[in-house]
DNA sequence: TCAAAAGTGTTATCCTTACACCCATGT
DNA sequence: ACATGGGTGTAAGGATAACACTTTTGA
């Protein structure tokens, strides 16, 4: 796909973050170790460049090499962010365009039943501080914040630029003392990783040099370029959109118990909620109706199932406001 | 900035909503009536190339040829989204490099005392009908509700590819029976006028034909290209994101009463707010200090002085929480 | 003393949170 | 019968929305 587009040329390149859910793990479409270079080795994001005269929008334009490269037809697409950041794509040396990257968002099920092979990995895997269902994820402690917390006091712990503090931006980000942690985050937390120096690709960056402190910078399983950070950016709009959007019925089967609903909010909030109060949400937002019919393989007692209520839409203002009425 | 890229070269055109409140009006920075072929006499968002030989991001980019050609050094800048439709920018017979348009948000205070002359624009003179804070505007009665209802109707009310019906649209953006007006809704309703052909640019892109009874399809001064569709994106972010960010101060001088802070709110939701339960807010989130001083000149009793307490940010989650803790 | 705007007090209501408990099935 | 998950009732606490009222200045 290279146009030769003199010295100067740009190249837009779009890349997918497409989300599933299965077996309450969130997982994501990738192509497993074919970064080259200094990546190699680590996974990436589906990507492709946006060939205008092909395309009208950039967003067809996804979905068809996704549908190409992929066979899936892609539903709920959402734009998520665009990086020009020269130095971040190129190769030493490199002389070819220069890149910018959009990020996109996608939400699929998988086909019913399928287990995902190849092509698929656990989200958790790069983030493995963002999974917070079986407790505080012993890796915070054990690895991260003490880290963290000599980054934050070094330097006089001030960056140019920033209002913020290092170590007020690190009790914001990482839920120290009077803050708590906030599951939206996602993205904020890795860039102060990335700032840090305690991920991979900030080495690979030049941003942070090698300290003799930070031995082990790596966090996560590998990810080629600022795929990790679109995957991040993706995991932390989707963490706050189901909060004001019914978009976790992209991620179910037709049919489903509520505790099947209940699970895979949990899988993408990584945290556990309260199941009454679930229920209680679901049931005065109407989000919900009843199919009339059973699932008798809980193990228990048989659950009702539902079915997403497209009639929310037009219904209901979307929750979440804040200054009220008058 | 043209680069002689080739057929399908792509050049990124960054644009700039870079929005003030004066005088309890939001206003945008605006080039007036420049705007060639088409569109010749709408105004223009200030916009300006993406040179990666010259910037590492778009965003230095962004802040460097404002600076330049309009002298404000922009504080707070939020990127929006980005656009590649082919024939949205080009002129009939166009054959130069495709364009991607980036919108940024920008916000910023006016030199204190300084009136706004050429340069600025009200912004509701672009979205009369967003405006409510003397009341329900006349326009969506008299102008828009019949032509829109009309289109609602149209063609069985349905559209490819939308699962909502048009009517179902249309009382979700325009708040029509069970639905209430959303204040956060700018950019849907941008888009369900500029699809029912309400929108001079509509027929420029020629989108919809003119039709017998669609007799003045203007609504709102006129504006160059997507840049009002840019523009109402940073409205709805704005009117969104000030529920749960404090980047209204980024507005407010550094020193403001509360009735001053209650105005410039109401000015960007476009909608008053009921005073003791605003202070309230303000109060109990710990938004703000006292500094001390009082103003003398506000027509009645004095008014303490405020201003912006940044240590909210360390403290709070920020508010905007759907589903609850456990 | 009166207009104008600043600045409360108080109540009804709704939503959130969390407690504990009951129900229907398979083994 | 009992283990396993499905499915409620209800009450305490807090946030919201709206009432109307008092205070302090300048003219």
């Amino acid at each position: 796909m290279s146009l030769e587009a003199g010295p100067a040329g740009i190249e837009i390149e779009l890349n997918a973050a497409i989300v599933s859910v299965h077996e309450e793990t969130p997982i994501v479409a990738i192509v497993e170790g074919l970064a080259q270079g200094a990546d190699r080795g680590a996974d990436l994001l589906p990507f492709g460049p946006f060939d205008p005269l092909r395309h009208r929008t950039m967003e067809t334009g996804l979905r068809s090499w996704v549908l190409e490269q992929r066979g899936i037809e892609l539903g709920y697409v959402e734009q998520l962010y665009s990086f020009g950041d020269r130095g971040r794509h190129a190769e030493p040396g490199d002389t070819g365009p220069h890149v910018v990257s959009i990020g996109y968002l996608a939400l699929t099920q998988l086909p019913a039943g399928k287990k995902p092979r190849a092509g698929w990995h656990a989200i958790y895997d790069y983030f493995p501080w963002e999974d917070w269902r079986d407790g505080r994820p012993d890796i915070l402690d054990s690895e991260m914040m003490p880290r963290l917390r000599r980054w934050a006091s070094d330097r006089g712990g001030r960056d140019d630029r920033n209002p913020l503090s290092r170590s007020e931006r690190l009790a914001l980000c990482f839920g120290v003392d009077p803050a708590v942690w906030d599951d939206e985050r996602v993205l904020e937390r890795y860039e102060l990783l990335y700032e840090a120096g305690l991920l991979a690709e900030a080495l690979r960056d030049g941003r942070v040099a090698a300290n003799a402190w930070q031995p082990r910078p790596i966090l996560g399983r590998k990810m080629r370029f600022d795929h990790r950070r679109i995957l991040a950016t993706a995991m932390g709009r989707l963490r706050a959109k189901i909060k004001y959007r019914p978009v976790i019925f992209e991620l179910m089967p037709s049919a489903f118990t509520l505790t099947e609903l209940q699970k895979t909010v949990e899988s993408i909030a990584g945290r556990h909620l309260h199941k009454q109060n679930f229920r209680r949400l679901v049931e005065q937002g109407q989000l919900v109706e009843p199919t009339g019919t059973n699932r008798l393989t809980t193990g228990g007692r048989p659950a009702q199932l539902f079915r997403f209520r497209r009639e929310v839409l037009p219904e209901r203002p979307a929750p979440g406001l804040r200054y009220a009425g008058r």
